[in-house]
DNA sequence: TTAAACTGTTAAATATATTAAACAAAATAT
DNA sequence: ATATTTTGTTTAATATATTTAACAGTTTAA
């Protein structure tokens, strides 16, 4: 039975996000083509245990422990901002906070809504506590019967049992980072 | 600081060895050619990850074990007859069991007399314990003021330091197998 | 002994990793 | 706003890993 591979660029990658070095910071302290640390990256290539070598020594970790790192997802505190997940695109695109999330955690995610994006007049309800923030831009919010008009820097807070509903009145996009107890979906 | 570079070939054929199959048969149960992994066991090239990993698949050992792997000569117990240390060779040739011995530690040789080998006139003198046993061919054994002729299967026991001098008077090779404690050199 | 089936190693052919250079996109600076 | 760096990615050129095939040495069998 072949054993999965491991992933080596994800491995890789994590461990540049974490200290916050370019790919040509990597290369030039390890003396390793910043290309060649791409490809790893994307596994596009097959790198030899020297080059792998080099690259972690200039990390710097040992081969070992890098095998022997964690990569699972279950602990992850941090994560970083190409590393959201896209829960949903279009005129609004969702990216979360974390992935299979539990009862107990928020869900946040960061909401862009373009020019006209609209949640619906149908209104939505969920079972949650629901909070969020502008950070962009403008946004009309209706809970229950109240509409309000947010601009940046504003925030909100209510329970999502209320019927509500989001639109986009403005002409730039509105980005908004939001947080839902339990998640919603 | 460049970090030293892992004896990678070392450590496959210690697996190998341990598992006592060949270079062709884990070639044939990996899918690799049997020269990459001698190749490799040679420390001759910088193999990629993914050759190393179907290796490694067919011993088989994670990837991370590989590296973890303890590789110390400390508590090693079976030492193969190609894993014998050469301390001397010529007209005699020595192959040591284990290498840096403790002085508790008795030093076993196997040795081979070329016809007319001899350790000397001026004979031998130290401090050990020194024991043998002839595998092959015939030897002139002098110790004190002694001499014997020993045959295959004949052995010997002595304190070193008696005054002591092997010669193979013989038309073919003598191999002896021989201990000292402590070590002699 | 001789032959046959192994062992590990090596050389040339081939496949592929790695680099150097150019690219577009994003961030930073002026 | 418009440059100017800096980001990560990609392509073609080059370096090198890997294979195929042959080699020589050892072990096993007859």
């Amino acid at each position: 039975m072949p054993e999965k591979d491991i992933d080596i660029g994800s491995r890789l990658k994590k461990l540049r996000d974490e200290r916050n070095i370019s790919q040509r910071q990597l290369a030039k302290k390890s003396n390793v083509s910043n290309a060649a640390i791409s490809l790893i990256e994307n596994n596009k290539t097959n790198p030899s245990l020297g080059l792998l070598k080099k690259i972690l020594d200039a990390v710097p970790i040992s081969i070992s422990d890098f095998f022997a790192m964690d990569v699972s997802e279950e602990n992850k505190v941090v994560f970083r901002k190409n590393e959201l997940i896209e829960i949903g695109s279009g005129l609004i695109s969702y990216l979360q906070v974390g992935q299979n999330l539990k009862n107990n955690q928020p869900q946040m995610i960061l909401e862009r809504y373009k020019p006209g994006a609209d949640t619906g007049k149908s209104m939505l309800t969920h079972e949650s506590e629901e909070s969020g923030l502008i950070l962009e831009g403008r946004m009309e919010l209706t809970v229950g019967d109240q509409t309000y008009f947010l601009g940046v820097g504003d925030a909100y807070l209510f329970n999502s049992n209320i019927p509500h509903r989001f639109r986009n009145t403005g002409g730039i996009d509105c980005v908004i980072v939001s947080a839902c107890t339990p998640p919603s979906f």
